[in-house]
DNA sequence: TTGAAAAATGTTATTTTATAAAATAATTAG
DNA sequence: CTAATTATTTTATAAAATAACATTTTTCAA
């Protein structure tokens, strides 16, 4: 019995929200393995593909892991936050940055279909408590 | 003979200003076998990590590729305009963002460390010329 | 209905990207 | 010098991602 692709995007939803700290594609395929030992990467990274378009989830690609969305979903531009130490991530609406960031590349007339914002550092529980 | 460390760095500079697209670690690797057949992938990502920390190269992080830097090397936030098109790639400073940036993510006293930031879209040569 | 075409999903195998660990060479302090 | 340290290379493998193909499901015209 195969499972539609609905199914499977809340699955992986679940599993991202169980963890609160970001996943790798391969960490998801082992949780979601525990169930249905057969599903393979390509399974794995179809949905994750399809909620990251539907804003559902963000992908982190300088550490190349996914959290599931907490903001609103049809934001244009989430700001993930990295603390490089315990790991964990927070999300910002960066909605606000849109005209100085157009306003910096207007020149060559680009045409923005995805911004990328990530800023990695030490989050304020790691600086309180040093070792983690 | 083996080479010194700042010697590494400029070849894969040279490489890379030779090439105006981004490249990939394994196609620079490519290049400098051409000369230097034996050079094997952790040269290449050793001299790329020493070439990213000095601010004379930048990793893409959603395209894992690289670049040389074409601003200031001290600046500290590189805004990287890449088309999905042809692969050209710009770099803008973003400095400018960092006062909007920071108050986006004051509330949770993070320290900020390194700044992603990259725009995916259509330079102004493609979206003229669509076929490409 | 039904079965051909299209869409969605699953499977296998491989490619691409990145790094761990061990080996070797260079450098430096005593 | 030469032992200890540091830097670099080499080998091997791990981790991440996708191509290509196979199968199942759905859709919808006849």
């Amino acid at each position: 019995m195969r499972k539609k692709a609905a199914e499977r995007q809340s699955d992986i939803l679940d599993v991202l929200r169980a963890c609160e700290k970001p996943m790798t594609a391969y960490k998801i395929l082992e949780k979601l393995q525990v169930d249905e030992p057969d599903i393979a990467p390509p399974t794995v990274y179809r949905t994750l593909l399809a909620l990251t378009e539907q804003g559902r989830a963000h992908r982190l690609e300088s550490i190349k892991a996914f959290v599931s969305c907490t903001c609103d979903h049809a934001q244009s531009v989430p700001v993930l936050v990295i603390c490089e130490d315990c790991g964990a991530v927070d999300e910002h609406d960066g909605s606000g940055l849109l005209p100085k960031l157009s306003a910096l590349i207007s020149s060559t007339t680009f045409r923005a279909k995805r911004h990328i914002l990530e800023i990695q550092g030490q989050c304020s529980a790691c600086l309180t408590n040093p070792v983690n």
